[in-house]
This record gives structure tokens, C-alpha cells and sequence, in this order.
DNA sequence: GCCTTGACGGCAA
DNA sequence: GTTGCCGCCAAGG
């Protein structure tokens, strides 16, 4: 069984409740599930569920807004494609406007904008 | 059993 | 301000 099942979980988590029109970060997902050092797990875990699923991997981006994992979808022209179609504002033809549709774990609950001090912030979302 | 690559991020020079 | 390097964990060759 994998070493980290419950890690992939948690980035499903979070990614999942990501909301339309609204894009977010590795570092972001890996930072609110307690691990701000494995935005590389993050796209491990991603790349793992592929599309099919309930994951809108397409809704993750690196810390830039690049479609970074565009091409694990066959091109970036689908992945631009489905978050054009979200309403999700483009900076450039394959960087997202983070500034503009960026979305954080722990900002869905109201103000709670505090520090992700561990992994209990989604956890506790749950 | 070993080394390299990988959907990234942060820090240093 | 920009460019380069290292670090993290895991899987594939």
C-alpha cells in the first residue's frame, strides 16, 4: 500500500472543494494539508487520479498560474479550455490571473484566514 | 538495488 | 531584479 494514502486523500480534499471560476496553487494545497514542503507530492497525487474522477485537477496551477500539468492532460489548450469555460480569468494563453480568481483552503470558511498551522485546518473543514 | 526524473517552492548568490 | 540551486517524497527505468 502506498506509504502516504491519507496525503493523496487530503489533496483530493482540497482540490475538490476548490470552487468554479475559482483556481488554485500546490504550494497552496500542500501548505493546507500540513506538508508545505511536497507541492511536489501535491502533482503526485494528481497525476495519480488523472481526469474521470471527481478531482478538478484542471483547477490547480503552480505558484505562477502556469498550466504546468496542461500537457498531462493531452495539451494545455483542454485544461485552458475548461477553466475559460469557469469563468477563470487568464493572465496569459496559459497563465491563469491568480490574482484574480487565486483561491486558498482556508479561505472558504468565512475570514478564517489565519496561518495553516497544520493539516487539522482542512481536517477540521471536513 | 541503484540512480534519475518529476503536474513545485522557497532561498541564495 | 533576475537567475540558479537545493530540498522533499515517491515512482519508474
Amino acid at each position: 500500500m502506498p506509504a502516504a494514502p491519507d496525503f493523496a486523500a487530503r489533496v483530493y480534499a482540497v482540490v475538490a472543494r476548490v470552487p468554479p471560476g475559482r483556481v488554485t496553487t500546490y504550494g497552496r494545497v500542500a501548505r493546507a494539508i500540513g506538508d508545505p514542503r511536497g507541492a511536489r507530492m501535491v502533482g503526485w497525487a494528481l497525476a495519480s487520479v488523472v481526469p474521470g474522477s471527481d478531482i478538478p485537477c484542471h483547477r490547480v496551477v503552480n505558484r505562477v498560474g502556469l498550466l504546468s500539468g496542461g500537457w498531462h492532460f493531452g495539451h494545455p489548450d483542454v485544461m485552458r479550455d475548461l477553466l475559460v469555460g469557469e469563468d477563470v480569468p487568464f493572465a496569459d494563453e496559459y497563465r491563469v490571473d491568480l490574482d484574480a480568481c487565486v483561491w486558498d483552503p482556508w479561505e472558504d470558511d468565512d475570514s478564517a484566514e489565519g496561518p495553516p498551522r497544520d493539516a487539522g485546518v482542512v481536517l477540521d473543514a471536513m
